[in-house]
DNA sequence: GTGCTAGATTTTGTATGCAAAATCTAGCAC
DNA sequence: GTGCTAGATTTTGCATACAAAATCTAGCAC
């Protein structure tokens, strides 16, 4: 038998690449994504470029436009609302199961990761502010031992996506909320961390909201 | 300017095509995906393949093994009801959404996919009962409007996937709940309409649960 | 200047070819 | 019989090639 190492694809890696140029904003909504062009900043042929695009265009991040092309997805206000109120519905099942079944490594984990959320936020850096509360919820959602919930939710990039305009909240009241969140967890207070991701994420979509609402 | 037909790539025929032969049972789980084997029953070449298979993989139906190939992936038990869980958290968003905005068109959209619910279980016929279900709670979720909603539950097979292990509910209870449901909506009743919805797969995932504690 | 058309250019989608990896098979030792 | 090894066979992943479609460009009419 050969080595059970994970052995990665070039698609995989190119979807990764890509993705992460959207995700850092090195490519924007609207742009084009040229498969020569790309293929030769990637260093690779064309033929993976289409299984990475099949990719992300499931993630809602590429538009695919046959024969046409892929263009990275521009989401409106609307659909981020929408995707806001499934992050919701999914979050607090995910603190839910974490608070239940949480143990000694996986609350290692999650204090590990608030505390570099606590470092972006007392650093005030926008951009690590975002990428850190990322991985917060993702790292809840992951805990949960749910990998159906995981995957939804991280291929979706609902967490990310929602972030992507601007920093709704301020930092410290985030932060607050996000201690309280992992003093839950640490409790195994199951009911009390799903109300509290719950009411952080009501929150958060009704700042949206009402961004929104100022300058449609 | 071209005509905007939508005109299909091969690669999403030949998903298409794997797709269906998994969700009608032709391809069973644990079953290789041979590239040339599909190709040549599909009569197409090995490269649309590709983006096939990861799109299947994004939706959990297929297991990709790099280097090794593809194979139909088995859900377990567990992995079920974690599926539940899920579903149990949007499809009553779903639902309440649908009841909220449901105009003239949907309502009859509604109506025609419980008739033939409604056709399929007095006919008894198992196999026609669960792709009737699969459709009335896949119209369900598309009439809520919210996109994002409707792609990460069909996208994920939710509803089918959950079914595929027989028929867990007499189908003149199911049939029944389908109808209250049908019926808040009808009356534009949010909270009535997510109740049912979830108290109907309350009880779907209790059964499977049930189901799993005598025979594991 | 605008609007249209035809040809050239670019870009995409798919089939094919090839090298590397995985799997199968046969032979041998025990 | 089992367990191991080496070579043959199959299968995969990727680059390349090519035809068809879309886009760009130049010329011309007005």
């Amino acid at each position: 038998m050969p080595e059970t190492i994970a052995y990665e694809d070039l698609s995989e890696k190119v979807y990764q690449s890509i993705k992460g140029m959207i995700l850092t904003g090195e490519l924007l909504p609207g742009d084009k994504l040229k498969q020569e062009d790309l293929a030769l900043r990637l260093g690779v042929s064309r033929t993976p470029l289409a299984s990475a695009f099949s990719k992300l265009e499931k993630e809602m991040l590429v538009e695919l436009l046959p024969r046409r092309g892929a263009r990275v997805r521009a989401l409106s206000k609307a659909e981020l609302l929408d995707l806001y109120d499934v992050r919701i519905r999914l979050e607090p099942l995910g603190a839910a199961e974490t608070a239940k079944r949480a143990g000694e490594a996986a609350l290692a984990e999650l204090e590990a990761t608030l505390a570099a959320y606590r470092t972006t936020v007392s650093a005030k850096d926008p951009a690590a502010i975002r990428l850190a509360d990322y991985q917060f919820h993702l790292v809840i959602t992951r805990l949960s031992g749910n990998e159906a919930l995981f995957r939804i939710v991280s291929s979706f990039n609902i967490v990310f996506i929602c972030n992507q305009r601007g920093i709704l909240k301020p930092p410290a009241k985030s932060l607050a909320e996000h201690e309280a969140l992992a003093g839950a967890i640490r409790s195994h207070d199951a009911e009390l961390a799903s109300r509290i991701m719950e009411d952080h994420l009501l929150d958060a979509r009704a700042r949206l909201a009402a961004l929104i609402e100022e300058r449609p």
